[in-house]
DNA sequence: CGCAGATAGTTCAAGTCGAGAACTATTCAG
DNA sequence: CTGAATAGTTCTCGACTTGAACTATCTGCG
């Protein structure tokens, strides 16, 4: 760079900087990982929630994951149509839609989880097993600092 | 793994998921701490390459922050309309802007710089001096790994 | 039983925002 | 002097969200 004005000279020494920076970029590097499933992040949350519990609503979903009920259609619509996931009449409330995997969304789910698994690994591979233990550590103690544990708010 | 684990439980573990979290969360909340002064971060960034080096055109910026020319204009606007920088010709070159700060945006500048500084004891009054300086070479080590040092890419 | 109000899901229209193409003024090379 | 390149600006397109309205159900109370 011929001017030597580098934007992070200054506030490299800053962790919420770092932090923020961190963050988007490992987001952006997690959705590409992503990409060749067809899926992004947001949908990664929505197969995980319904692998945990199936039969759920779609506004328990959007509880869960701070995403208004609006939303939540467009985007169970696109796990829906890539057959990863079953809108099923709930017998109890005809009004809602129980929500499960299917055996491909299962399948799915399972390697964007191992995709997750390497790009974690990935992320990390700077760092000794102890500093990696440390920075979990150190992360969550910001975390408590920086507001209560929510989920993530890049969802909404 | 073990089973029966639950969704923040999995993903807690993960030093993506906690930086993806933890960086949206304080970029947003600094954003907010800025907002009694009526910029954003972007114009904070503004404000803080112009106080580096004056004189400089809209489009050296612009490449210092990874921010196109067409976006430029509307930034270089809204901090202009607020009084904070000026837009000089440059004699050298009539095509370019040389931007200066105005003293209102030194001022302005300043105080921005104070809040930063206040959010980030804020953001790590969870942790030890000692702790905070091992963060920040954890951090370091990260974007290392992460990608080449650009500057933050929640500018662009 | 039957009506009123709440609730799940959907659709739709409006608002926001960024990116890139096209335009003007100016500079520079030959 | 002329043509190509460059700084800045404008404008339009497309992507993305959201909140309000609409349908269909459910639930409680008289």
């Amino acid at each position: 760079m011929a001017e030597g004005v580098d934007a992070g000279e200054v506030l490299g020494g800053s962790v919420g900087f770092l932090l923020s920076k961190l963050g988007m970029t490992s987001a952006t590097q997690f959705a590409e990982t992503l990409e060749p499933l067809g899926i992004d992040p947001r949908h990664f949350g929505i197969l995980r929630i319904v692998e945990m519990a199936s039969g759920q609503s779609q506004q328990q979903l959007g509880e869960a994951l701070h995403i208004p009920p609006s939303r939540m259609v467009a985007l169970i619509d696109d796990v829906e149509q890539r057959g990863l996931v079953e809108r099923r009449r709930n017998p109890k409330d005809r009004r809602a839609h129980a929500l499960h995997l299917t055996p491909k969304g299962r399948k799915l789910y399972d390697q964007a989880l191992a995709i997750a698994t390497e790009y974690e690994e990935h992320l990390c591979e700077g760092l000794s097993e102890r500093e990696r233990d440390q920075l979990l550590t150190l992360l969550h103690k910001l975390a408590a600092a920086c507001g209560p544990a929510g989920s993530h708010p890049g969802m909404a």
